[in-house]
DNA sequence: CGAAAACTAAAACGTACGTTACTGTATCCA
DNA sequence: TGGATACAGTAACGTACGTTTTAGTTTTCG
């Protein structure tokens, strides 16, 4: 029986996931990209035109694969509250998946890594943010009313502390305790 | 009349201060440490031994200023909410330092940076998250009772937070964000 | 003073890395 | 079937970087 491994394309993406984003984006060498790829360097240049190419494209998995994460736990909701704070349940189901690795994320690394981003690295970086602060504005609009954009900082600001709290290994469990805070502060809030 | 420069030492751990942190460690070639710390790499690789070296002790300098001015902070403080919520007015006060400059913290982007930093580095990376938890888990005391590691905890990560946003750039101004919002968890917290 | 220590300048070394080029082979498609 | 395309394997190139070495100069201090 004939075995059909995925396209040098695909491989390519899946092996930057795993490795730069666990390794580091400039600690982890082509070489291991490739050996990891089980493909060569012809093929990766073709393919993206350099690493910092590929780099760009594995962000841009990386934000579409979030993106949907977070869509379904908000859709899964029921009231506006646990709307808001679907995006901890998200993150939750999103570190828990298959194929995500991540010291903690992949974005914010990136751009702590890299001070001066290509510009296909930073148009994903900038559409991370911009995703992250439209839809917390929007989620936190009917709890807070005009006070909206305060909750929505807030909320950005908790759920940034969890990622970094990854970096950190302290507290043990960020999540929980980011979604709690988050929780009594949109309490706080309400109108 | 005669000019005294700083030692070496100094200008090197200056240089680094102001060229690893904000450029990032990795993307700051020693040339550029000399040049700036105008001295040669003898003298580098005799005080510090390695690059390593001298990043850990540049660490050290970090954690040693941050937590000097965290301690003024405190003691100026009149009661136990604002000595809790004292660490987001030590960090405007230091980052407004002038010879502080960097794109978010020094700590957290060094960790995100070296996945398996060598032991001087490990040591101080843990010594700065071991202070932050210790001493809010101290200020949580008086205002949460036995309930003061689930407050210490939401605070630390509103701080991550806070740090995290230097990054994103966004919201604009984290620190007051962040303040008030830590003010309201401890409110929540009375007992 | 005079020796030891600190420092500068510059070259050299070894290596790691991103990228390109070359050659051969398998796969797809008209 | 046959030619184009995708891909693997490998070698090579150029360069950037951390570190060492050598040699000469200044500073320190008993």
């Amino acid at each position: 029986m004939m075995v059909t491994r995925a396209p040098a394309r695909t491989r390519l993406l899946r092996a930057a996931d795993r490795l730069l984003f666990t390794r580091g984006v400039q600690a982890t060498p082509v070489d291991d990209l490739l050996r990891e790829a089980e493909t060569s360097a012809a093929t990766l240049y073709a393919q993206f035109g350099s690493k910092d190419g590929l780099l760009a494209e594995a962000l841009e998995g990386r934000l579409a694969n979030w993106q949907a994460v977070w869509d379904a736990h908000i859709a899964e909701a029921s009231d506006d509250t646990s709307r808001l704070l679907a995006i901890f349940d998200a993150l939750l189901a999103y570190r828990d998946g298959e194929r995500v690795s991540a010291r903690w994320c992949a974005f914010l690394a990136t751009a702590s890594e890299i001070s001066n981003p290509p510009k296909p690295v930073r148009t994903v970086l900038d559409a991370d943010s911009a995703l992250l602060r439209k839809r917390l504005l929007h989620l936190s609009r009917p709890l807070a009313g005009d006070r909206a954009a305060e909750l929505a900082d807030a909320v950005e600001l908790m759920y940034s502390g969890v990622l970094a709290s990854f970096l950190r290994g302290d507290p043990a469990d960020p999540i929980s305790v980011g979604r709690r805070s988050a929780e009594a502060l949109a309490a706080s809030y309400r109108s």
